[in-house]
DNA sequence: GGCGAAATTATTGGCGCCAATTGTGTCGCA
DNA sequence: TGCGACACAATTGGCGCCAATAATTTCGCC
């Protein structure tokens, strides 16, 4: 307990290193099928081979990437028929969350969520693909963060990283990337009105419409208005 | 090539460890709460002791037990907060199963759920708390095989053990277990009606009232205000 | 030159050892 | 007798070594 750092045991940071390893998967540092050695994973995060073992067993648990017996990790690839039901279990836990978010979510924070929606805007014009990404990333995460269900709110998120290893690419033309940019304009009026019906609404196409496989398979969630009790 | 005898490697081994540990706590084996040492672990499962982690940090990750550094593994204690997020999950999740049995389960797999609920009704009278536990996870596990989803089947699953860390007991009284029994067969019989909306509604009361946390968060279900597809 | 098999190299994976840390019992002192 | 500190025991955890397996190259034969 003195001035000196403390030394963190492994499982913080095998823990860190495999967000450190998520975050590159999404960043598409490594494409989805390709192999993760882990001689390279150990130079390039300067981890120990144990470090990297672990935290690649940990995002195999969490089928991130995928284990194969004396080959090694390598991203998953998702395949058609899994993305599609990805895409339908985001939309029923994300609609899900909309009650919540209305419930929960003060003008302070609509006020950040908006800088975090014009920031996309400008990433749109000026910026990369991964920073495009990112600052989507930001803006849905820290929206879902006031549906007032950890448990919910964690396991979109593990979807939503799951969905990375798909071919699909989102945003496939200009005019989706701009129709994204609008609606999260629009999610935040039904934020402002308090409109959780609207909002679920919105967050449903903002999904189907931002990776467009050819026939919308997805089953229409009815709202259960179901969060936590606040 | 001879004798096809194929050595298991540690992915395999630690997978099949991590379950039979996941279900001896299903099966209150250990209790919530309770310490994992790993040397009572390798001798009661035969298992060496790196496997013994392997499968810990497996637990760990899916959240069924917690890890705390240099302390050891125990299992999750999940407070009331967590359990009923947990529970609102699974409405959300259960309940968008539905539309998905009923359009895919055949009479022939509705016959062998009347097995299931039939075995059920009889270990309601005559069977354990642990039996009536295991008939009733898999008279579910059952009837969600057919939801079409494989991702929303595996988060179902996921959500229900992670439920077990709970000191709430479920079927707190003889007469819950008993509503239990008989909301099996309604549920069969809104399947046979190919009645979607009603298994929905079902199923969430079916949660709520199996676990009767104090007051019931749960709205009743809106209108579907979304459009369907045939 | 093409093809297959054997040798070579690259990479993964099982596992045990011992250090670090925590829990427990005991002893001395007030 | 109660309390604190020290020593001892129990348990976890980091990590590196080498065997097992797969990939690649080389070599010999047709």
């Amino acid at each position: 307990m003195t001035s000196e750092r403390k030394r963190k045991n492994t499982s913080t940071r095998r823990a860190v290193l495999a967000n450190e390893i998520a975050q590159a998967i999404r960043l598409r540092a490594f494409r989805p099928g390709e192999w993760l050695r882990q001689i390279d994973l150990e130079e390039r995060f300067q981890a120990t081979r144990f470090d990297v073992r672990s935290a690649l067993d940990e995002l195999a648990v969490r089928k991130t990437i995928e284990h194969v017996p004396n080959r090694g990790y390598r991203v998953a690839e998702v395949d058609r028929k899994t993305y599609e039901e990805i895409l339908a279990t985001r939309i029923i836990l994300e609609r899900a969350a909309a009650d919540g978010i209305v419930a929960h979510i003060d003008d302070d924070a609509i006020a950040r969520l908006e800088a975090l929606a014009a920031r996309f805007s400008q990433a749109v014009l000026t910026g990369s693909r991964t920073e495009q990404s990112e600052i989507n990333r930001a803006f849905h995460q820290f929206m879902y963060s006031f549906c007032g269900n950890a448990v919910l709110e964690e396991m979109i998120w593990g979807l939503r990283d799951r969905g990375r290893g798909s071919q699909i690419t989102v945003w496939s033309s200009h005019e989706l990337l701009l129709k994204s940019d609008r609606e999260h304009y629009e999610m935040m009026a039904a934020l402002k009105a308090r409109d959780g019906q609207r909002l679920a609404a919105l967050i449903a196409t903002h999904i189907i419409k931002g990776a467009p496989i050819g026939p919308t398979p997805i089953e229409p969630a009815r709202p259960a208005a179901v969060t936590s009790p606040g």
